[in-house]
DNA sequence: CTGCTAAAGCAAATAATTTGCTTTTAATGA
DNA sequence: TCATTAAAAGCAAATTATTTGCTTTAGCAG
């Protein structure tokens, strides 16, 4: 084969350089004015690289925060489904209604087209919700997605369409609302 | 008093003329490489009008966007809750997983700044809901809020966060079950 | 009708983006 | 190992968008 992606070397390097100066630059001007000349200077780069890999300043800072979307270590599960998912939901909620997470989520969406999805939040969600079911040693009756629709979503929509801060225990009730429904034959 | 905004005459001509230009290039070009000095030429408006009073294209198609947001007439309620409240669901999951539905979302998130609410979208819904439970000859149990926790929410989250189109039934299945959970005395 | 001022127009200055072409450099095969 | 090749980067000129200082227009109050 001759054609194709070349992912090694240069490319890397400068792909490197970059998300290191968007990430610095953020943090110390934060993310209003920042601009595709600003971040191609820190990067000891050329702005026309940038233009050619990313398109515009949205695009790239979407590419950014997907990496920084990390899976969130769960605490310890106790192996009850009722304590264990609930605990999980108020963590996730504050990870995500904290201002790092609004930002994260912010620059996802400004790069979102309309059509296919914005990022693979649920992909990292996923895998936390089974081994928290995992561990219960109760067998479980429903669906990962059934929880995703039932304590993400409400969490993402009213950050994304209500002003201020979320109820403190909206996740962590609609998760244990969830449990009770579940446990009771569902 | 002699200061504060100025609504009528010149500033509201400009407002329209700039709208509904806005509205005309998006269906004749596509929102894609909509600029701003080209809605200003077609507004017969200076583009340091536009950038003077919304900054930006993102903030102006955010403004126009929420104008469109309309509040969805309802089908006739026929006064059964278990009816009436999964066939709206079903039609407010079509509407906003449309082509224009998703396009009002994009404009409306693109100006999302992370901190306040993106737009009023849930101010759009809750009358209906409340309507549609007015109808309903049963006294109803739950909050308005828990409606849009249950149905909307996950309608919204799966556009952003999954790829392909929604499940048909995703919105009225999570009606049924809502409805059928605070039948039985939850 | 007159004065006041928010908002619009205009145009020059600045900054961002695009683009054609050249150079560098991983990756491939001899 | 070394020559070949083309993907990706650099460079700079051309284009286009954005900002800004100042001027003009036109609602609104008296």
């Amino acid at each position: 084969m001759r054609s194709g992606p070349r992912p090694g070397g240069r490319s890397l390097r400068v792909q490197e350089a970059v998300h290191a100066a968007v990430t610095a630059l953020i943090d110390e001007t934060g993310r209003e004015g920042l601009t595709v000349p600003q971040v191609a200077a820190r990067a000891g780069v050329t702005p026309s690289t940038i233009y050619r890999r990313w398109t515009d300043m949205a695009t790239l800072m979407r590419d950014v925060a997907q990496r920084n979307l990390r899976v969130d270590c769960p605490l310890k599960p106790c192996g009850r489904l009722s304590v264990d998912l609930p605990a999980w939901a108020e963590m996730y909620q504050e990870e995500m209604d904290s201002t790092p997470g609004r930002a994260m989520m912010r620059d996802v969406l400004r790069g979102w087209d309309g059509t296919q999805k914005a990022c693979s939040l649920f992909d990292a969600v996923r895998p936390t919700i089974v081994s928290i079911c995992d561990a219960a040693g109760e067998p479980v009756t429903f669906d990962v997605e059934a929880v995703i629709d039932a304590v993400v979503a409400p969490v993402l929509t009213r950050i994304l369409f209500t002003d201020g801060p979320l109820p403190a225990t909206l996740a962590r009730d609609a998760a244990v609302a969830f449990v009770a429904r579940h446990a009771s034959g569902g």
